[in-house]
DNA sequence: ATGAATGTAACTTTTATTGTTACATGAAAC
DNA sequence: GTTTCATGTAACAATAAAAGTTACATTCAT
């Protein structure tokens, strides 16, 4: 797919897709070709891509809205907060990447295509 | 403590105090008073406030950067993504916020004071 | 050559948060 | 009582981060 099909797609800017699929590119996930015929591929079997690589190839964004401001502040209020805060958000961090990393692209495409089922099943119960 | 000596402990402005502050007062944590020696006063028992209240006072403002952006989406993919992605996040909530209960301001307050302590010691033994 | 695509820098817009000003209200001190 | 010191709050301004946009160079098939 182009980028301007996946911007109408994603109903957004094909500067914004290029953007974010070049850091997918960089990891090796996906492969862009210039010029005619050109736009975006998958590179990889979807079954070996996991949500864990897609947040690595992004550059690993933050998970939390309320993380540590500062690594190492001289509050000592703050001190003491981080240091009652980063062991229980560390462990949900480690929750989440194990998680991440059981979720293939594949099985998102397998669950799309079962809802897609679905949904011609029903249009089609209703037409007859 | 009067908002402006909270503002500029906190580095920050009186009124931004006192919108935060006023949602801690309504959940009945801090009591105000207005006038002369008037201010912030803490209502209950250190020990009796977790960051479970505040977190709960304060609006229980989201805990994920990267949450559902919509709760009922047409779009399939967004769906299963956040099908597969929903338990995830769920589970990790419930362990931050069961963490949250078991930190009083109590236990924060202590820390603070062993580390007050720690470095005024450093300081003497640094005046021998 | 030409047309269709990405790559990327520079800039603009948008949005949420935070900060600020202004003033009304209330309470204690003189 | 009036003056001073505090909060309560509405309205507005500034800031910063994210997203969107424009412009143009580059690349490649036709």
């Amino acid at each position: 797919m182009t980028s301007d099909q996946i911007a109408q797609w994603l109903h957004t800017n094909p500067v914004v897709v290029r953007r974010t699929m070049g850091l997918l590119r960089k990891a090796g996930l996906v492969r862009s070709d210039r010029g005619h015929a050109g736009g975006w591929r998958i590179c990889s079997d979807l079954s070996e891509i996991t949500l864990l690589d897609l947040h690595a190839a992004l550059g690993e964004p933050a998970l939390f809205a309320l993380a540590n401001r500062e690594d190492a502040p001289d509050c000592l209020v703050e001190q003491a907060v981080n240091t009652a805060l980063d062991d229980t958000f560390a462990q949900a961090e480690a929750l989440i990447l194990e998680r991440f990393g059981t979720i293939s692209l594949q099985s998102l495409a397998d669950d799309f295509s079962a809802r897609l089922a679905l949904i011609k099943q029903q249009r089609e119960s209703h037409n007859v």
